[in-house]
DNA sequence: ATTCGTGCAAAATCTTTGCATTCGA
DNA sequence: TCGAATGCAAAGATTTTGCACGAAT
């Protein structure tokens, strides 16, 4: 590969082409390596997994990064402010953060034991959440479904 | 009335016959003044509303009472272990308790711009959240559906 | 008479923020 | 260049806990 196409070798040296990048620039916000690498993160992540900031910033160090707790608070907080990360709580008394993919399932069903979770999709349910807002005249954003109980392990358990 | 029916005040007078005293008492719980308040507070708080931990112990000073907020806490989290409170989290950075009624609705559309809540009911969902969870095998305690949005105010605002 | 519950203050968690410095556009 | 982003440490906010005392059973 010699010097052609020059555009596209200009285009990832200087940042990758990433629609996430794009709307990071288009918004005024900057690219920068922790960003990336953030998101890089939760990409990688199998899907139905979820971070806390702290498990963010341990892998962000697992991978070598010296990005700092605080800018892993700040960029979650960004990140889900433009709608790409969605904030889960589980009454644990800290957040969960995990990729929006609208198109992906991402109902929970928590064990109130031992926390573990697990997900599941229902379509009606999806659409269940756009008909109540607009029922009420809310712009939608986002709809969690959320059902605790014991888990088929803890039931043992319990008795 | 004069000193008619000897039982029924006497038992008011100790300690008044109600499910919820005689659930404590059989899990070897006692019932203080300090948890009568709250469980009153509670019931005394219009279908709808709830409060955060901070707020339950405003609600008890006001009414004449000193409850320190440890006790606040700690029996808030004592009623939400026993099924009679129902704990929701909106995202705000502290969690906020109900009373927990099943025949009522409490599913909750959020405006993720000024933070208010507008409780719903939707019996189609009540349902599912049983269902899903006996498809894995979950023994169901709870089930929460949450909407966020902006609300018909804030739509406005925001354009 | 026990044992549990409470109040208080301290501690533990989780999250945000001020400021000097570094870095992206 | 110039403002935005970062790291650090300090501060905030929320929740939990150890301990001595008081109260319920």
């Amino acid at each position: 590969m010699h010097s052609h196409n020059h555009e596209k070798e200009q285009q990832q040296a200087d940042s990758p082409a990433d629609p996430v990048f794009d709307s990071l620039r288009k918004r005024g916000h900057r690219v920068t390596a922790q960003r990336e690498l953030i998101l890089q993160i939760f990409r990688d992540l199998p899907h139905g997994q979820h971070l806390s900031a702290e498990e963010l910033h341990g892998a962000l160090v697992e991978r070598g990064s010296s990005v700092s707790l605080a800018t892993a608070y700040r960029t979650l907080k960004l990140l889900t402010s433009m709608g790409l990360l969605r904030e889960l709580d589980f009454a644990e008394g800290h957040k969960h953060y995990e990729l929006k993919q609208d198109d992906l399932p991402h109902q929970h069903i928590i064990c109130t034991r031992c926390n573990s979770t697990l997900e599941f999709e229902d379509h009606f349910l999806e659409e269940a959440g756009q008909k109540i807002g607009a029922r009420y005249n809310f712009d939608v954003v986002d709809a969690q479904f959320k059902i605790f109980g014991l888990c088929p392990d803890c039931r043992k358990l319990s008795r």
